[in-house]
Formats: structure tokens, C-alpha cells, sequence
DNA sequence: GTGAAGAATTGAAAGGTTTCAACTGAGGCG
DNA sequence: CGCCTCAGTTGAAACCTTTCAATTCTTCAC
């Protein structure tokens, strides 16, 4: 049923090498043999056996990201990034929905480098865990994404998350705001921390306590959360009730503010909103969004750059990249 | 460097067959021996190659589900369904963005290929591209998602494209519009032919002809598309401007409102809109969007049960699903 | 017409796993 | 005590490709 190179070989009346070398090595085959051999191929539907090919030859001629929302527009942003880079080298890319799950993650993981992918890229649900050392020192190499992780035994690339939340609060305090809420969670995402930290740190700065950051946990950064968080602030007593949320992505903000809108809380007047990562359905939004802006292609593609870098360049040497974001002012913070 | 069964063995001090037998039969190795290997291969960090698997057994752990756009939130509700599905079972899935490109489409059916992956879920850009038939032909099933395909050569689950082009447009004749944009395209998509279709039908049931339904073409379902569409309408003059539109998707339609709001043009007031899929942020948008919704959820775990069934059951035969669609009338489309 | 150099082709070995027929040894039964 | 059975184990063959040293063919200079 299925032919191979063997068949092929047998069809075009040459050797198997031969067929191989039209395949692999066009140049070392006569223009004649070859066009022979490439019509029996089309004649024949001739399809190569890529784990064959991988096994003899040890490469393969595909990466991976591993990503830890595909829902989020954010996140398929950076994956354009990245295909962006790829593109142009002959190489594909598949893409894994982590979906915040360790479980999921490690699972991946396994089955990625069981394939012997040429490289993974990984917004990690755990970037501490070990099992990303034990990969990468058996030879897969992996860049962490949008995320930074202790010691400098991988690439990566990420943006300031600290400055970023840093930002948010400055704009808001700067915007007359003092009793702010911090919606996101949960705190094991490591985003949600830099972020909240950024946050405090600028009240610290600004000579506030931190009982002027109300933290408003969620179980995920998602819309529904985001709802859920407006119902939690509008129990709360007017003359304690924060004037203004600082949302850990604008998933969240986008829930916060539509339950606002729908409940008849005014945004900005009432309680000011802040999101985070700009999606491109913040400006769209019910009130525009204002939000912290991250260079989500290019960090998409800085992160292909260095594991190209790293597959392909023997004195490859490991890289952690950081970039700046910036905050987009928009209606949801205009000053009362 | 790299471990191979073999290393496993000697370590173990048993033979080849018996460590494949702990990966693949466990049960028919005493536990006793069993528990030894399992031992020996943490402790040397064994990884099976999946490629040598594959090669010899013949099978593949692997589906792969070929989305239209990844960054569009319809299809990344459709791959969680499919995810659900998929999860249960033994097997991993990945994912590949055509991004609306045929020649990335064809290129990762190539590689898919290749690869001999278990089976493939495709939303394609080319529906009746002969290339399915060849690939399914020879031994690889493909599941059509979310599109319908000549002739019953394949599983295939959508939705009734027409039937909500239909829907969407009744709905705004019924609110008292007679001159009506379609904004949607290129025509190349059959998702925006079909609706464009329904739209048509409707139009002549209620007795009105074709010059009732004005088409602004876009080059993309898109945002930016969207907000563009909406310059193209404020250029028309006022006597003969469509009173209401008809998009073929969220994302044009959030473009389109975004952009009117920001000039002035009131929704519903000025221009009633009206979406397609329902997203997440169609509720959540300046003014909530009517859209028609389709069951994403449902449509992806159907498709891949199909293409399980068709992997795992000998005797499977092909099915057309059609789910229909239902209308959700939010604000955009109020009656003025 | 000969020899050398270079181009094109060949065929066997190798890569890591699974499969399967054959083998071993232990336990049960007469 | 010998025979049979059966669970557990073995080792060679097979999967399909690429690689590379060896071989054959072609061309060209003298």
C-alpha cells in the first residue's frame, strides 16, 4: 500500500541512494535521473516517512510552543511572532495549548521530546520546574517566553512585568486615585506576581501603605473572572469601595468592565479601570481601555530568533532579553 | 549520550524484548522485573523515540488540528472542544494556524503527512482542494470542521452557514431596515458566501430584491478590516446609506463599531449591527453586539469523536453534521 | 589512445524501536 | 518422577530512511 523509497528506486530503474540524493542532496544527481525520479514520485504519491528520516538522520524539522492560553488574543500574538521567524527557514511550527495546567504542560513536554522536536518554545504553567533543566540537558533545547526563570540555563524573553504593573499604579495614582484594587490570580502565575509587585512597589514610592492596594483574588485571568471580581468590589461599602482596578490582563478588565457597564457602575466616574497587555479588542471595548501595551510580536519573534540560534549555532550562548512596556491611556482612567 | 532501550536492558540485565514489553505490555512482565526496569530507566533518564516507535509500530499518538485563523476566538472555543474530546484518550494534539493561507495550509497537510499523523482536523481555507483526497486516500482521515465538502469523501461537522445568514438578516428586516450592508469577505471563504447566501434568501422571501443588500467587500476577517468598512460607509452619502450591517464575523463587526463610535455614528441609532459567532468580547463591546451564535463547544468535540472513530473503528463510515445556529439580539440591533 | 580527475551512482550499514516465534523454568497433575 | 501447561523472557527480523565509502562512467588534456 504505502510506497517508499524503495519502490521508487525500483520504478525509476535506480538505487536507493540515489532516490535519496533527489530528495536530500538534489545536486549530486543528474538533471536527467532526477526529473526521471521526481515523476515516478507524483506518479506514485510517493510521501516520505519523516520518522524514518529522523531516525537515521537525528534532526528534525520541527519546533514547538507550548502555550499557556491559546483564548488569550496575547498569546496568539506572540505565536505570530514566531511563526513570523520561522517561516522563513524550512521548518514548521506546532502549537500546544497548555491551558494553564502543570499537568497539561508536563504532558506536552514529554510526548515533544519523545519526538525529538528540534526545539520547544514555552510560556511555562511551572518555569521552576526541574523537568525543564532535565530536557534541555538531554538535548532539546527550550526558550522560556514572557517569562524569566532563575539562573541562566535557558534563553529567554520577556517583558518587565514589575515596570509594567509599575506603570498602571503610577497612572492611577497620578490620575488621583488612593484606594485601588488589584484584580488577578491566581498568585501562582508568575505574571500575576511581577505584576501585583510592580503595583506596591509604586505605592511605596508614592510613601502609601499597601492598605491601599486591595487585592482582589480570581481563580483564572479570564472574563468570567473578570465579572465575578465586579461583583465582588460592588459588595463591598461605597465609602471603602476602591475608585479604581488595576486588572493582571485585560481579559479581566474586559469582565470587570462589562459587568460594570451592565450594572450601571460608571467607568470611568465610579471606578476606574486599568487593564493589561492591550489586546486588540480593549480599544473596542464598552469604554476604551486603557492598558499596558507589550511588543507581543516582537517578542514572539526575539524568542524564534534564539532558538533558531540555539539549534542551528554550535557556539550558541544563552540569552535572557527583556523588553519595556508602555502604557496606552485611553477613556476607562480619564481623570474625573 | 542519548539512552536507547538497549542501554535500558543491559542496565537491567534483561533482554530488548522485555523493556519494550514494560513500555507497551506491562502485563505481561512480572512485576518483580518490571518494577527493576521502571527503575533503571529514571534513573538513566530514558526518553523513547518516538520516531523509531512510529517506524516500527506503524501507528502515531498524535492528531493535528489545522485552524482557519488562531487568533480569531471562534476557533480556539472549537479547539477546546476538541481538546476535551482528545484529552481522554492516549494521544496529543497539535495545532497549526493556516492563517487563511492556502499554501500554508498545503504545507503543513504536507508535513502532517509526513509525519504520519494519527488524523487531521482541518478548517481549510481550500475546501475542495483534490490534496484531501489524495491524503485521505492514503490512509491519513481528515475531518472537515466547520465547512462542508462536495461528495461524502469525508467526516465533516458544521454549522448551517446559510440558515444564520438568514437569521441575522430577518432579524434586521424585522426591526424595520431596508437598505442593509453585507461587510464581509474575500468571497473566497465559504463561511462568508454561505451567510452572504442566507442574507440573500431572506431578502427575497420578504420580497425585496438584491439592491437591498449593499456588499462592502473586505480583504479579511479582521478588526482593522472592520474599522475600514466603516470609513467605506460614512463615505456614502446619507440618502442612500444602508441603515443597518450585516457582518460576516465578530471581529468586523467589533472593527465597524469601534470605529463608529469614535466618529459619532450612533449604534443602533445611526447604523444597527449585527455579528456572526458570538465570541466572548461581543457581549462585552461598546455597544453589546447581536450576533448569531454557533455551538463552538460542541462543534469541535463532534469532530473529533469522528475522526477517532474513524482512526479507531475498522468499520467506520463517513457523516455530514450540521448544527444550526441561533440569533442573540443585544443592543446593537435595538429598535430605534 | 591513454590516464587522470571529476561527476554520478551504487549498495550495505546503521539508527531505536516493536513484534513474534521460540525458548526457559516453575508449578500442577497423574 | 515425568509430563504438560503456562507465565515470563529472549533475540533476531523488520520498519524506512540516510549516509558514505566504493565503484562506474564521463570528460578532457596530452
Amino acid at each position: 500500500m504505502a510506497v517508499g523509497v524503495k519502490d521508487i528506486a525500483l520504478a525509476a530503474g535506480v538505487s536507493l541512494g540515489t532516490v535519496s540524493n533527489v530528495l536530500n542532496h538534489p545536486d549530486r544527481v543528474s538533471p536527467r535521473t532526477r526529473a526521471r525520479v521526481e515523476q515516478v514520485m507524483t506518479d506514485l504519491g510517493f510521501v516520505p516517512n519523516e520518522s524514518a528520516r529522523q531516525l537515521r538522520a537525528g534532526r528534525s524539522r520541527t519546533l514547538a510552543y507550548v502555550v499557556l492560553d491559546a483564548s488569550n488574543p496575547f498569546f496568539t500574538d506572540v505565536a505570530r511572532g514566531i511563526e513570523e521567524s520561522v517561516a522563513a527557514r524550512d521548518l514548521s511550527l506546532f502549537m500546544c495549548n497548555s491551558d494553564n495546567r502543570a499537568d497539561r504542560e508536563r504532558n506536552y513536554l514529554k510526548r515533544l521530546e519523545e519526538q525529538r522536536v528540534a526545539g520547544v518554545l514555552l510560556t511555562p504553567v511551572e518555569p521552576e520546574s526541574s523537568l525543564l533543566d532535565q530536557i534541555s540537558g538531554r538535548g532539546t533545547p527550550i526558550v522560556i517566553v514572557d517569562r524569566t526563570r532563575a539562573g541562566n540555563t535557558h534563553c529567554s524573553v520577556a517583558v518587565d512585568d514589575v515596570l509594567g504593573g509599575r506603570l498602571a499604579l503610577e497612572h492611577l495614582l497620578d490620575r488621583g486615585h488612593e484606594r485601588i484594587a488589584f484584580v488577578g490570580g491566581p498568585a501562582t502565575i508568575g505574571q500575576v506576581r511581577d505584576r501585583h509587585a510592580g503595583a506596591l512597589a509604586a505605592l511605596a514610592d508614592a510613601g502609601l501603605d499597601e492598605s491601599h492596594l486591595l487585592r482582589i483574588d480570581t481563580s483564572a485571568l479570564s472574563v468570567g473572572e473578570g465579572r465575578q471580581a465586579a461583583q465582588r468590589l460592588a459588595g463591598i461599602p461605597r465609602s471603602r469601595r476602591p475608585t479604581a482596578a488595576l486588572c493582571a490582563n485585560d481579559l479581566l478588565a474586559l469582565g470587570l468592565l462589562q459587568q460594570c457597564v451592565t450594572t450601571g457602575v460608571a467607568v470611568p466616574g465610579d471606578l476606574a479601570i486599568v487593564g493589561y497587555d492591550d489586546i486588540e479588542y480593549a480599544g473596542a471595548a464598552a469604554v476604551p481601555l486603557t492598558s499596558v501595551r507589550q511588543p507581543r510580536l516582537q517578542l514572539g519573534r526575539t524568542a524564534a530568533e534564539l532558538l533558531l540560534d540555539e539549534v542551528e549555532n554550535p557556539d550558541h550562548t544563552h540569552q535572557q532579553i527583556t523588553f519595556t512596556p508602555d502604557l496606552v491611556a485611553r477613556e476607562s482612567s480619564r481623570r474625573a
